[in-house]
DNA sequence: TGTACATCAGTGAACGCGCGTTCACTGATGTAC
DNA sequence: TGTACATCAGTGAACGCGCGTTCACTGATGTAC
């Protein structure tokens, strides 16, 4: 669709604990308690819905790739909503907690907010399943309160940054509508990512990166916030 | 999760053609063969993903909905994801239109941007179906040469108001990544807008609207464009 | 340390259901002569 | 203008399948005494 972008970063390292690779996998010594099913079921469904999207996600499918019964997930989440509801949480709770780590230290309000915008798109690359999930509100239950402080955590770690811009650029920002308009920037890249990619290759313009894409909003970003006067 | 805006716009009104609603409706006169059956399909699948989400779609349901025999849609369309394609080809060509219409005339490249803007939220909102399936590459087809053609149609009009920041404000602007960014934005607003109304009802604050949230993108942008010497 | 018992986690068979697909069909339309 | 025939649009019965849910069960764990 857009001709100009294409990117190859190497995709972040998954952290799965030891106890949930373990226990996904099947090659461990099978005890009749599951040791973290509940991280296993995530798991497997971040996996299914990466691979066939969030309308491929059956609970069946999902326990057949972690091995077990098709009505062990029951146990655990009750129902389809209860499961997708958990991966949306983690997804948040893995964006905050990159965010944060991105973020800290850095006293640049221009630096930091780039930092959060590429920590922001890779993180969504890298947790394709995650984030194909969060804002399907026909998916997960939204009123869930964990997913709820999750998505709050995450978004703070954004309005403390745009704090930041407010007090070394322009103290009248608007700080929720400018923390809201960057998160929306950033969640739009990534879904018109693929789009990006696909067609760049048959371009022979110099192509950007979304790193670049994101540099670039910034600058127009911090840019735009000085006062007028 | 983002206390700050709420809106209550007046809906676009949504413009369907009369034989469609006279084949749709089913207090017409009932012959064998359908006045437009490929168009009261595409109106019904919209329907039906605005109510249960892109999860909820099926073929019967789509056909019991059309007042036809479920094994019909099959014939215009071959599968579900033919016809999730061609809502999506309608949605995109909707949204060229809407966009066409509202930026003809206006000079002012910061006042054309705004009015692309709000026209491409309004649009969003007033077609939740079709904004619902247009960027799921799992359930349609992304290389239909319409639905390229479509969304091609609508990113060029977006990319002329850019060329006209450009001519009117900065002449070394990159159009490309900068219409991607505004595409983005728009669509992360979108994705987000029920995030946004949800919580706003609890906060006493002054609430935004989001064409306001339009606005001061557009006043950011425009400013954040300007030559930094 | 050992025993009894409650609780929890996961099993597997059974069920009914809505789904997509197939296929022989029928009703309607359009065209050739 | 009328007839014959090909083509197209939609029907409805039949099929097999994967799904979510239920439920009596069994294996494992934890705790009281």
């Amino acid at each position: 669709m857009f001709p100009v972008v294409s990117f190859h970063w190497q995709v972040a390292t998954v952290k799965i604990d030891l106890d949930t690779v373990k226990s996904y996998d099947g090659e461990m010594q099978k005890t009749y308690h599951h040791g973290d099913l509940p991280a296993a079921l995530r798991t497997a469904t971040a996996e299914l819905v990466t691979e066939k999207g969030p309308s491929g996600f059956s609970l069946r499918e999902v326990a057949r790739r972690a091995g077990v019964s098709h009505a062990a997930p029951a146990h655990h989440f009750g129902d389809a909503e209860g499961l997708l509801t958990s991966v949306a949480t983690e997804g948040f709770s893995t964006l905050a907690d990159a965010l944060d780590a991105a973020s800290t230290g850095i006293t640049d309000a221009r630096e930091r907010l780039n930092a959060c915008g590429t920590t922001y798109v890779r993180t969504a690359l890298a947790y394709p399943g995650h984030f194909g999930v969060i804002f399907q509100s026909d998916l997960i239950n939204e009123d869930d309160d964990a997913c709820l402080l999750a998505s709050m955590r995450a978004y703070a770690v954004l309005q403390s940054t745009i704090e930041m811009v407010r007090d070394q650029v322009n103290p009248d920002l608007d700080v929720d509508a400018m923390a809201t308009l960057c998160w929306a920037t950033m969640q739009g890249l990534v879904v018109l990512a693929p789009k990006l990619s696909h067609v760049a290759e048959s371009t022979d313009t110099a192509l950007l990166t979304l790193d670049d894409l994101v540099a670039q909003f910034t600058d127009m970003f911090i840019a735009g916030c000085r006062p007028s006067s």
